[in-house]
DNA sequence: TTGTACGCGTTATCAT
DNA sequence: ATGATAACGCGTACAA
């Protein structure tokens, strides 16, 4: 492995001049800096990653904390994809690298850790649950003031650094929608509530529903787990009911579309007999057949705007104040919603 | 911070035997591990993860290297997503940590600069073209020695370690199948040669159009980048040649969605008046309508397959011999080649 | 079974 | 504008 000392005994300098040039720090001849470059290409030198992390005392990573299922192929979820997406491209931004970390929710959630070990700079938490010490692991990250962040996930009366979008907005506005179209009998199923974007969900339907003087019966809410086979299993419920179903709202794409598959079997189209409205405006939306009205959420932007904001604290070192956005929503209506009848 | 040192003092021995204890690494009195341990609890100690790598001269990381393209959001892809949750999960059990790294393909490839900087133990390339350096950069790698695997892409005669699906084999059993269900005429929507496995598509659809007696005339030979759109207006030219048009199988789920999308507004329906194949038995494929079939390929075993073989050649350091894997993919029946006419 | 001592390749401080 | 040199926190060979 060639070091700076060669560099420095070729280039007929100092070893801290060759850190010089490579850093561009401090006033140096032209003609030095040509010196050591030259000596250094010539050698083939490049500086030692890990040695240079380990004088800065920084990484140079930020982590990206993500829950592991084995079973579950987790990359695959839209949501996860497009999140990592947007940090990956501020990080790259910045000239840091992003380190992946694979955390089963079973062992015991131990954040601290990864800032006591040094292994990354500041990070971000994706899919954290409210849940088997989650949440006490995040509040010892907090505690010892290590810059951290939560992405679509908002833990009430913490402080944590939180990214999220407005998801009441979204659901409030998908439902007014519905009704604006006409439905008054409109069936939501909605994710776990250990979420709290689920809750925010079912706070937007309900200030819908109740702005339009409606009801919202316990048998027209239904829960899944956002696969699209949770959707494909309720949708026998909601053919049950029938008699009183004009519309479905669905916390996610990947349920409501597995409602509109299981419908279509009995023979209701969505956008004919029965409106269907999802949630994420994901690749799906567009994939399905009718297409699927959904409300759009900047999860990219999420990603990116969390990075940023938290490498600015691990940059600045300084007790910043804790931050909370939340990003707007969108509907995108498409066919699924449609009322051909 | 904490260190050794202070450990060290506390527990009234030396920074050799903490460290001992830390590693498990020769013999020592059960009495002085407990000194240790509870010396290190008691100050809240963490052995320095950058300290740890740069003494033991290794990182710990296993690279990823993605094309990063700004617009496109490239984890959606069904491909990268799998093939990197593969990688994940061997990656976790070696103890490993997993370092994304984004590279633009605008950008010189440079991927010796990341052992150089032992930024990276092993790496493994994913999205690599037979293009602007990328063959050079890999080359330069295997002068160089660095364990390091493609995954999914073939370069003839380099001898580069890969971990490839068998894609003749797979376009081939889907033209037999469709053949089989007696369409004579089968247009095959392609993506670009650029990659060794759109290559490999088209020669095992060839050899089953072939066994069957069967030419394959140009204009039933289209090309598309992959993407749902390019499907959507590939379909234009199908629907004009519909009189000679009995079947299409895509290169991949999307093109193939994308072509069932456009047909359906033409009035023809995958399964009735056509018959449609895709490729990759994504979760696109469950979710269209009519549901696609498709060929299964591994990509989450090959994603753990290569981080298992990259990381053994990183331990053992040895100059093995280079491996090419090639798993066997599988077709996937579902509605959209159906004969019901 | 444990301690001593050195090396790892930088960064950064203090002289010059 | 440049050189000397002290950290940085750990692994490990060697000595005891």
């Amino acid at each position: 492995m060639v070091t700076r000392k060669e560099v420095a005994e070729l280039a007929g300098v100092s070893e801290a001049t060759v850190s010089r040039v490579f850093n561009g720090v401090g006033p140096m001849k032209a003609e030095t800096k040509r010196k050591v470059l030259e000596a250094a290409q010539r050698l083939n030198y490049h500086p030692n990653a890990i040695a240079q992390s380990f004088a800065r005392r920084r990484s140079g990573h930020l982590g990206v904390v993500l829950p592991y299922l084995p079973k579950v192929h987790l990359f695959s979820a839209y949501y996860f994809s497009e999140i990592l997406s947007g940090i990956g491209e501020k990080v790259r931004e910045r000239g840091y690298d992003l380190l992946v970390l694979l955390r089963s929710p079973e062992e015991p959630a131990d954040y601290v850790q990864l800032f006591r070990t040094r292994k990354v700079d500041a990070c971000i938490i994706l899919g954290a649950r409210d849940h088997s010490g989650q949440k006490e692991a995040l509040r010892k990250l907090k505690e010892e003031g290590h810059p951290f962040c939560v992405v679509n996930q908002h833990f009430a009366g913490e402080g944590f650094n939180e990214v999220d979008a407005d998801h009441v907005q979204g659901s409030y506005e998908a439902a007014k929608y519905l009704l604006s179209k006409g439905y008054r009998r409109i069936a939501f199923m909605n994710g776990s509530p250990e979420y709290s974007n689920s809750r925010d969900r079912l706070l937007g339907f309900r200030r819908a529903m109740e702005e339009a003087g409606l009801e919202v019966p316990d048998r027209m809410l239904l829960e899944g787990n956002y696969s699209r086979k949770s959707g494909y299993e309720a949708a026998e419920r909601i053919w049950q009911q029938r008699d009183e179903v004009e519309a479905v709202f669905a916390a996610n794409d990947r349920m409501a579309i597995g409602i509109m598959q299981r419908l279509r079997e009995y023979g209701w189209t969505a956008g004919k007999e029965i409106a269907v409205a999802g949630y994420d405006d994901s690749d799906a939306a567009k994939l399905s057949d009718p297409p699927l009205t959904s409300v759009y959420v900047p999860f990219y932007e999420m990603g990116r705007l969390a990075a940023e904001r938290v490498l600015d604290q691990a940059i600045s070192g300084a007790e910043a104040e804790p931050f909370r956005e939340k990003l707007p929503t969108r509907l995108v209506i498409r066919k699924s919603s449609e009322r051909t009848f």
